[in-house]
DNA sequence: CGCCCGTTTGAAACAAATCAAGTCTCGTGG
DNA sequence: CCACGAGACTTGATTTGTTTCAAACGGGCG
């Protein structure tokens, strides 16, 4: 099924809102993040990208494509052909299941987004997103030594979080003077997980077992 | 595929949140919605759901099941048997791709409420809101002389839109004596879709051609 | 060296939440 | 038949969380 491999650098375009044709990928190594943005510039990321993710599965179904994409890190890309979603699910119903499974996946992760935003209060907000990607870097095996890789500005965080940058700021400077987190060089470390879980409100069990596809 | 029917009555629990097992339905028949809780009370509603939405596909992937579903008006449903899915996968791969079409649909509808909640305003929230649900209960069929049925009380609203009751409520009366809306007997009109598209700061396209399952 | 980007800080302005009542409708029971 | 209570909606006053504005700091890089 796969074309080729792409490999896209840091800051780059994966895909983007209102195009037309996209192809489907996933991401083999690196990070990225979907977004939508309103006609006056404001931006909302919607998720953030680790290996494994699908890329696209939205695009394929919906013209124009509904968000964007792009790297945060250097991302290696796997693509897949025109119909290649039609063959897989011609000749291997099991991976059309994982392919299921991974959209049904993505829209829980969403959906949490969403309790975020629209009723967590900015350090609970905080504090749930930072679980969060530290237990995917975690899942994805990237977390070394307690610290997990963060490759997002403030900036990003703050367009994930629906606050303004500011506010990012000083509530992230809250949970690391409260000792909870710390954050250099570019990696996060979580004092306890359970105790930053109970600031957030956040009682999201483990993405379970994930298809490998 | 089908094993039955079930049939729900108004402000009826069709899916607890935390719960194990949980079947595969479809609406046929009424208004219902998705939410989840945080430990203290706070209530998210993350998407309404009408006729030809699916109910508990994440809940079939996921343990425990992650969200709610609660029925609005008298909701009529069709249920599907344990392994429906695996069946349908392997014997209907053409309906399998549409189940993904709903699953990745599903998301670009919590993608947009996410956009709402996190980047903005109330007045273009609830603008918003409107729009989706007037547009969705139009292609559901239920518009009748310019106006839809709205089954949601403002306190539904609210914690749809991630917003306080009061706050809701005041926002709604703005819009209605700007004369961009009107609301009475449980229905609404709206004077025109293109204005309220705008204030809402809204542009998706129309859900396009959803597969009828 | 100077510039750009990401981060930090302070002060002021604002949107939205909260608190607290009050109205209206409708269904229920005395 | 009417008093009662519950639920939905409305209103005003006040507080607070968050945004906006403005500026400064530090590091990396050409």
């Amino acid at each position: 099924m796969k074309v080729g491999q792409a490999m896209v650098s840091a800051g780059a375009s994966i895909l983007h809102e209102g195009g037309r044709a996209a192809h489907l990928f996933t991401v083999l190594r690196g990070w990225a993040f979907r977004y939508k943005t309103l006609p006056d510039g404001r931006r909302q990321i919607l998720n953030i990208l680790l290996p494994g993710d699908l890329v696209g599965l939205q695009a394929e179904i919906a013209t124009p494509v509904p968000h964007s994409v792009e790297a945060l890190t250097e991302v290696e890309l796997c693509a897949f052909g025109e119909d290649a979603l039609w063959t897989l699910y011609r000749d291997h119903p099991e991976l059309a299941l994982d392919v299921t499974w991974l959209s049904a996946n993505e829209e829980r992760i969403v959906d949490e987004a969403l309790v975020s935003t629209g009723r967590r209060t900015a350090l609970e907000r905080v504090a749930a997103l930072l679980v969060y990607l530290y237990k995917r870097a975690s899942v994805a095996g990237l977390v070394q030594s307690g610290t997990a890789p963060l490759p997002l500005t403030q900036s990003h965080l703050a367009d994930t979080l629906g606050l303004s940058l500011v506010h990012t700021n000083r509530t992230l400077q809250r949970l690391r003077k409260g000792g909870f987190i710390r954050l250099e060089e570019g990696r996060l470390a979580i004092g306890d997980l359970t105790t930053l879980s109970r600031v957030a409100a956040y009682w999201e069990a483990v993405p379970s077992n994930r298809p490998l596809l």
